[in-house]
DNA sequence: CATTTTCTGAAACAAGAGTTTCATAGACAT
DNA sequence: ATGTCTATGAAACTCTTGTTTCAGAAAATG
């Protein structure tokens, strides 16, 4: 679970304005900065200003930037010493290399999965194994990790159907659905229209609804009462990575198995097999 | 090795008056309360004086207080080496807890990148910079990861295909790639033989080949003239993970989006305004 | 296109942090 | 006891940080 401060923000996220968004990214990408800098580099940081800065704790409804920082220290005193990796500074040459690769995506698997309430995993793990079809869904950048999942699933479960990548054609997809389907949703930021066109459909029909999101539409996402899975992407350089995204997809894959049991572990053999003889040459 | 203040405080220790003794001590034993708290906070604790706080600092050779958060900050930055991480026994009962998953995760991404040698991926990164056309291929499981790859490598610059998931009309889509031409190759275990023959190819039309594998294959990838970036995926279950696969697609992609410089720069930030357009209702 | 509303940073202002000065309390030698 | 020297906190001072105000820019609205 996150902290209350990345609580709010996720809470009121929409309702701030361009800059303030900025700096709160920045807060829920690296909560552990609130401690450690001051509000007015911490502004410089997402390059807005210190006035915006301090309207932006004023309207996540603490009453000074103080407050923030007694809240977020209280709250590492109660978390107790968790080693967490670091997430490194964007170096001036905007070169990757490779060790700060390894930490960056460390640092981000870590969170997820120290975040992750088993719970919700398994409330996840558990619409998908009781659904009568399941569909996934996973627009332009995810799409790929999208269809990695549909694979997972498919070989634990029968009736995984993936939604085309063409968001338009959707409406047409998603009216054959019923109520004892589950529909996965992969989107990470940026968040479109479509996908909260979608969710508001799902929540009408009933179906039920997981999307792997990051922090910033974790909001939006719980508020259309869909069961979220919380991955971060941050990189200190301008892209997002997608590990994270895509070890939550294996993981929930593995959670869905272990709920499934038995026949899901005689299906994977059964698919194994098979690939075996097409492989051997009757292609 | 502790910090650097550590170290000072150590050296100094006796020559330090009472009262400033006790704030060392406190120091060194909650070194993160350096990062996290002002003199005055640190002073308080302590029951010493801010005086005493700031004459303490000055003798341990600092100019100001402020050169000691600022030194501290940087330690925590440039985190020592990372650990490593053993990967977990199998479980007898094969359930997967989100604990066990990370760090079963987190192994495989270490072992992967602290064997991937700099020079390999510079070399891979440069083929794929300087081809004329790129193709990407990825079959079954890969190729979500492919396409997730192809993607990202489309930012960064032109002219970057998929071979299609249907292996048996590679043999036409190849027939039309040229020795300027690079092909990527995502294959984990099990290595299907259309791999060996499309590796074959590629030797003889002196197609640059880079292959994203896993140990196992690593040998045979190499002997076919490829480069070969390893991936390690095992877990202590039956299954695999690609995690470390599409962190190390990731990586490929900065690192030729580094080569290209600002062209890919260019071509990301034009990627992002069309992308914007197009979500704000211009479809 | 004009008008209203919202957003934003610069600058003024208030509050707080950190340093320095200084007076005094205590330790020690004579 | 007296003088000297060190250690220490209170308070004055300076500089930085955080808040508020305000005017112009940008966006939304009619």
């Amino acid at each position: 679970m996150g902290t209350r401060l990345a609580l709010r923000i996720q809470e009121r996220y929409e309702e701030l304005t361009p800059s303030e968004q900025k700096l709160a990214q920045f807060l829920l990408d690296r909560p552990d900065e609130i401690l450690a800098s001051s509000a007015t580099e911490l502004a410089r940081f997402t390059g807005v200003s210190k006035a915006t800065a301090a309207r932006l704790f004023r309207n996540l409804g603490y009453n000074d930037f103080n407050d923030v920082r007694l809240q977020a220290r209280e709250e590492r005193n109660r978390t107790g010493p968790v080693q967490q990796i670091p997430m490194p500074q964007a170096s001036v040459d905007e070169t990757v290399t490779v060790p700060t690769h390894l930490q960056v995506e460390s640092a981000n698997l870590t969170r997820t999965f120290e975040e992750l309430r088993p719970d919700v995993l398994n409330a996840a793990a558990e619409q998908i194994a009781g659904a009568g079809r399941v569909w996934v869904a996973g627009l332009g950048i995810e799409n790929g990790i999208a269809r990695y999942l549909r694979i997972l699933l498919t070989r634990v479960r029968p009736a995984v159907h993936m939604i085309s990548e063409n968001a338009a054609t959707w409406p047409e997809e998603l009216a054959s659905t019923g109520p004892n389907d589950a529909l996965i949703i992969i989107a990470v930021r940026p968040w479109t229209k479509q996908i909260s066109t979608v969710l508001t459909f799902a929540r009408t029909t009933r179906l039920k609804t997981i999307v792997i999101t990051d922090p910033t539409n974790t909001g939006k996402a719980r508020r259309k009462e869909a069961t979220v899975l919380n991955c971060h992407v941050s990189t200190p350089w301008s892209e997002l990575t997608q590990t994270s995204v895509l070890s939550m997809a294996q993981l929930l894959a593995a959670t869905v198995a272990n709920r499934i049991g038995g026949r899901a572990k005689a299906r994977r053999d059964l698919i194994a097999d098979l690939a075996e003889e097409i492989e051997s040459g009757d292609i």
